[in-house]
DNA sequence: ATTACTGCAAAGGCTTTGCACGGGT
DNA sequence: ACCCGTGCAAAGCCTTTGCAGTAAT
């Protein structure tokens, strides 16, 4: 998305396209890596905009309020977040503390191949409904060892 | 596991089978809901055991050391515990707060189709190395609405 | 002028840690 | 007697919140 758009749907939802978020955004949709709060607060100061951590945390949850984000929750670590709303897989290098976008083709052969026949069973079965699949990787850098 | 199986594991490993840790060990067990380690401790203060937080979580993380335990991440709440500590599919009750186990031969079926091919390009293709495939549910009870 | 945004600091939830005491072997 | 296990309280990390000040419309 750019940020051009960004904009108008800040527009849209009757909130401030303000200085900050302007800087949050950018540095966001910049990051290949999916940054923490504090990284992205880092690299928003680095870029000569000051801006608070309340800030940033607060930001963020609108973003994702406002469709602009997803917050990744990571076990044992702050939490991640991506300007890439789409349904898309990730792939966590643990020993880096990265987290990459798994290409969408390779991604979607991953998903397309879960029969939705199975999860009409385990519905059945447990009683209960599916509302997501969540799929992730864990990997490390470098060939298989 | 039996109790009496996680005695000889605690004896293997040089470490005491003391009175709380039997009694952590057996109301983890016994809970089919993979409990947190709070609720955890209240089941075993009502079992009529002192216990302190500070031994929960230390008794949990040395359960799952010694492999009697696994430790379930969970995205903003406290972690859960799971006594079974064979590969298995989970399902999450976000209303509920609860964590379900998925039959094997469902969950075998679903993992079954995940094709190595499309790993292996995955690896190749990202120059990484997959470790894990983390793969869970998340639902709620009752029909489809 | 009105309303929203921001920063600071405090508090919050979950977990780990330091240290002195007590209990197992 | 030794060492491990335990409790308590303090500190830790990540995040949210309250409130007073500031800026946008």
């Amino acid at each position: 998305m750019q940020p051009v758009e960004a904009k108008r749907i800040f527009k849209e939802h009757g909130v401030r396209y303000t200085g900050r978020r302007k800087a949050v955004y950018k540095c966001l949709i910049e990051t290949r890596t999916h940054p923490t709060a504090e990284e992205l607060q880092s690299l928003v100061l680095e870029g000569g905009c000051h801006v608070s951590t309340a800030t940033v945390y607060n930001t963020l949850a609108l973003f994702c309020r406002l469709g602009l984000a997803r917050r990744l929750p990571i076990p044992g670590g702050a939490d991640r977040y991506d300007a890439d709303t789409t349904d898309h897989l990730h792939l966590r290098l643990d020993d880096l503390g990265e987290i990459h976008d798994v290409p969408d083709d390779l991604a979607e052969a991953l998903f397309s191949v879960m029969d939705s026949k199975i999860l009409d069973q385990i519905e059945s079965r447990m009683g209960i409904s599916v509302d997501r699949v969540g799929l992730h990787l864990i990997g490390h850098r470098g060939s298989h060892e």
